[in-house]
DNA sequence: TTGAAAGCGCTAACAG
DNA sequence: CTGTTAGCGCTTTCAA
């Protein structure tokens, strides 16, 4: 037997379809009359009806599904940043009424991600995490075909331009201003600066406020003290070598860019029996505080990253539910969280 | 301007809305003449045509999406345990062109979670992943619902009952005997046994196997040397206090049921200065091994999580893509993975 | 081979 | 105030 429709219980009732909708969405306005409605409500209680949301979704064209977007090759599910935000996500979903579609990376076979999503018309807008493999230029775009397409966004991470859009981040010259002041305050003079690629707009602005706030200090951060792991352990090692190799100029600070170059980090101390802070100090950006399991406990500058998720989200509803709103770009503020190695 | 809908593609090119569908879905058939398809199909192009997925999925009566449900009342995001099987899940969606509906606890205000799930229709089927919030009795209530609401589903996880559902899990029984005799094998008699909540149907196997385990080599397994925490860390401090308390009697080896516990464990040591596997060894139970941060990285029996997400998920796609292929129950072994608390 | 018509199950606009 | 008529955009019969 298949599921009871509207319409079965309206034969039964021996109303109209539309009656019986009415009866059941439109809660306590007197669009039907109270016995018919009660009865109806019998009934449908009785068939143990339930709505077909696809059928509603696309009379009402809208379905209360929001699509989250992440590029990123590796399973989504294992990065911290993204499972932060993610709860922050679902906070906010929850607490609004609304779902989330998870694209799978190349959902149908033979079809670009991008172009799948772009096609589907499946979710009311789409939430973006940007992560390190995205490229200034490739934010840029992801925006512009966003756009033409009228498809509702918010962004999360690393967006630096300018466009009117829904973004939700923190300010990573400030951070890397703060980091350069932290460290300072600490009495180091030789800092460096682990990242993952030169190429990332986040590593830019890390620089430009590493470097304004060094200059606070007559200080600098030279490109020797500067390495791009590219996210490769080996790499990594090559270039923490170099810098601990030259027993005079070696750093006494290191400021990494992320999690994963901080864990890095600590295969690379692990690895040469250094201990830290002792043989160097380490501030990393981004870590959370609380739950977390690292050992030594990392001096972080943490960024907000499940209320970015909350955030992004309220916005994105927000300008799907009321289309007058304007878009909003927000920066959050960081935090500096005390661990051992700073 | 509104997406260009089949009909508007039609009108241009001068064909029924139905010629276009066929033209552009039904590939190679000979339903439409080659010159009129390759006029559709640059027409289609032309005007950017993106199929509306929701009137398809309604017309189809299948959406190519699965719902996902997990009891937990915690972010299910920062769970190792879920990140896992979610990204096993990933992996098969991706292959088969599925993608994932992650339904937020209450998805509508004022209703109950599984209501939604069950009405929503929006979802060819149903994966489940059970936590330590499923009582045994939970778990046969939801395939019952879901049975007669006639929702397919895919069960991963803590399900030892006979229904013929699809399920992936592992044997915990044999995981509890394992245990045991790795860590007689080791020399240890006096073992304890850290658990959760003896309500669980995961503590009864567990436990099962470990009594057989020890009895093989007469010894057993007292009820003062079982401890549930309830998953409180309070709790969890008390009884490693009362285990310890007693110089002739304390254990020198300890079990845990889940990564959870183990922190708690973790947590205790340091707290008390104590040192693993020194003053005792631990074995864990489900832990990754490759990638986890955990010091000292624990000697565990690994449940292969993401291949339980991975099968859950093919297994659930073939159920509804062939629906003569029956249910399936497996049983993935589990494997010994060496670190230094044992 | 092609096109028209009849749904999929629901809601919104419209008459009565 | 109530009930009916048209769609929402697509697929799939069924005639032609």
């Amino acid at each position: 037997m298949a599921a009871p429709k509207l319409s079965d219980i309206a034969k039964r009732v021996g109303v109209s379809a539309a009656a019986v909708s009415l009866a059941l969405n439109k809660g306590e306005t007197t669009r039907v009359g109270a016995a018919k409605r009660a009865e109806i409500l019998r009934v449908a209680e009785e068939m143990g009806y339930y709505p077909n949301e696809l059928a509603k979704a696309l009379a009402e064209r809208k379905t209360r599904l929001l699509g989250l977007m992440v590029p990123l090759r590796d399973p989504i599910f294992f990065n911290q940043f993204i499972a932060q935000a993610l709860s922050g996500i679902q906070s906010t979903l929850m607490q609004r009424g609304y779902n989330l579609l998870v694209y799978s990376p190349s959902g149908k076979p033979g079809r670009a991600t991008r172009d799948q999503i772009m096609e589907s018309r499946f979710t009311d807008g789409l939430i973006l995490i940007n992560t390190r493999s995205c490229t200034a230029q490739d934010v840029t775009d992801t925006i512009n075909e966003l756009n033409t397409a009228q498809i509702r966004f918010s962004m999360i991470n690393s967006y630096y331009g300018r466009a009117p859009i829904n973004y939700v981040g923190v300010d990573d010259a400030k951070l890397g201003e703060a980091a350069a002041d932290y460290l300072i305050s600490k009495g180091h003079r030789k800092i460096a600066f682990l990242s993952g690629s030169a190429t990332l707009p986040v590593h830019a602005q890390l620089t430009k406020g590493l470097q304004r706030g060094l200059a606070k200090h007559g200080l600098s951060l030279p490109p020797a003290r500067v390495g791009c792991t590219q996210y490769d352990g080996g790499r990594a090692f090559k270039i923490l070598d170099e810098w601990f190799a030259n027993q005079r100029n070696r750093p006494t600070a290191i400021f990494t860019a992320d999690e994963q170059l901080l864990l890095h980090l600590y295969d690379y101390v692990e690895a040469r029996g250094m201990s830290v802070p002792d043989d160097v100090s380490v501030l990393a950006r981004g870590n959370v505080g609380s739950g977390d399991r690292l050992r030594p406990r990392p001096t972080s500058l943490v960024i907000p990253t499940f209320r970015m998720g909350q955030l992004a989200t309220e916005m994105l509803i927000d300008a799907i539910e009321k289309p007058k709103v304007k878009p909003q770009r927000v920066l959050l503020p960081f935090e500096l969280v005390a661990g051992s190695t700073a």
